[in-house]
DNA sequence: GAGTTTTGATGTCAGCACACATCGGTGTCA
DNA sequence: TGACACCGATGTGTGCTGACATCAAAACTC
């Protein structure tokens, strides 16, 4: 009973709404809703004001409240991601964020050569140095922590606040990866050399290099994780003319 | 006069808050922000509510409601985006988008080779050929237009939600940079052509070509942008460590 | 069929009870 | 006398409710 009704209405009404349980263009009454939940009007209306502010939903006078397509959907809100996650979108959320991380990484670690601080430069090196030495050892819940901490550096190293909004994301499809047993038993010889090349290169300011070795971490990650949504249909957003 | 109250709450708060006006840490009392407006409490509580699922605000029992900041702020979300670009942070979001595409639009471009929908493939070829014409006869009103269709196919094409939730900045960075007189007279010869090439890589379905062309235009376009938010300066969020 | 009225939903307002974090006073103990 | 723990007053967000305003869809009139 901790959470606030008005964190339980968002999050019921979220999760059914991305979980596909309300589908595109179903109409609510706020007055059902009420009885739905069993809460007053106040956070009825404050619940439906934050999913539409996320894109879920619109409210229309004389008609009520309607569930929007998927593509209106802020797909960068935390919440819209988690929801996804946790129901039927998983895998498509999944390579959507794999495949962003793939574009992102390399440009964030370019910047970072040109812009982090010493002692962020610093202390990548010694993570990637850790990361070896634990991946060699076959210590994985160490490996898992140093990489993680490894991505969010760059990010954050890059100065660049959308990348570094990302941590989150990326920390979810590393664990995610982990905990589902798509990671092999050692990490790849390469892959750990790669992670020693970004942050040396970073630590030398050599953007260029930076760049292509976290590319290459890219592509390793995504050919390991490509066959696992293989089967996942793909949208095509029309574009609007004018 | 025909936006609602709860709109026009909400535009108040998170211009004031964006753009600097409220500092970090600033308590207000919703009882203050009611005579400030002019509205009713559920309009204030409504709005607040909102703020706070930007990462705007939080509320405190018996504090009240504290500006959060900046590096809480979601920075994907279109209302922070656009309060960003008309207040003090335009610079650095203008940045911070350029950069987003530098790292998007080059896997964009190669997911949309494997990907994309026939009819898209080919109405990037014919674009990127009117491009062409209306680049060499200095008619940049026309150019613009099929410049904004261009990148907003090639993030349609590529499948994926997240990159194609782009089109809407991006088609503000390049509406910018022509408003703001960052565009020369006339186009680039050699965009022109890793236009056409990007458009000819993804018809051909060569994923390589589409990426590295489409990586180029980037590339011209970072360094013509660069100049003007040099003076920008970078702000790097600590990694929390656990 | 065009214009008008009715209806029913959201939008907005104002007042109340409640939960609870903070502050300050009071009491106890050393 | 001073330090510290306790405890109640206070103020503010949270939640509930009844009433009215507004506006657009639907029904109705001519």
């Amino acid at each position: 009973m901790s959470t606030s009704l008005h964190h339980r209405a968002v999050e019921h009404l979220g999760t059914r709404i991305v979980g596909g349980a309300l589908p595109t263009g179903h109409v609510m009454l706020a007055e059902h809703l009420e009885d739905e939940l069993n809460v007053s009007r106040s956070v009825v209306r404050e619940a439906v004001r934050v999913l539409q502010s996320l894109g879920l939903v619109e409210t229309i006078k004389r008609v009520g409240i309607r569930v929007l397509p998927a593509h209106r959907w802020n797909p960068f809100d935390p919440l819209v991601i988690r929801w996804r996650l946790a129901g039927e979108g998983r895998g498509a959320q999944l390579r959507s964020l794999a495949e962003l991380r793939s574009a992102v990484e390399p440009v964030a670690a370019e910047l970072a050569a040109g812009n982090a601080p010493g002692s962020l430069r610093q202390e990548l090196v010694g993570i990637s140095l850790a990361m070896k030495e634990a991946g060699d050892a076959g210590d994985m819940a160490t490996f898992l922590d140093l990489d993680i901490r490894f991505h969010a550096l760059v990010l954050s190293g890059s100065g660049n606040e959308m990348f570094a909004n990302l941590i989150g994301q990326v920390t979810e499809t590393l664990t995610g990866r982990t905990v589902h047993g798509l990671m092999p038993e050692h990490p790849q010889k390469e892959a750990l050399q790669w992670h020693m090349d970004v942050a040396h290169a970073i630590d030398a300011g050599n953007g260029a290099m930076a760049r292509d070795a976290a590319a290459k971490i890219m592509r390793q990650t995504i050919a390991e994780l490509a066959p696992s949504w293989d089967d996942q249909p793909r949208v095509f957003v029309p574009v609007s003319r004018n």
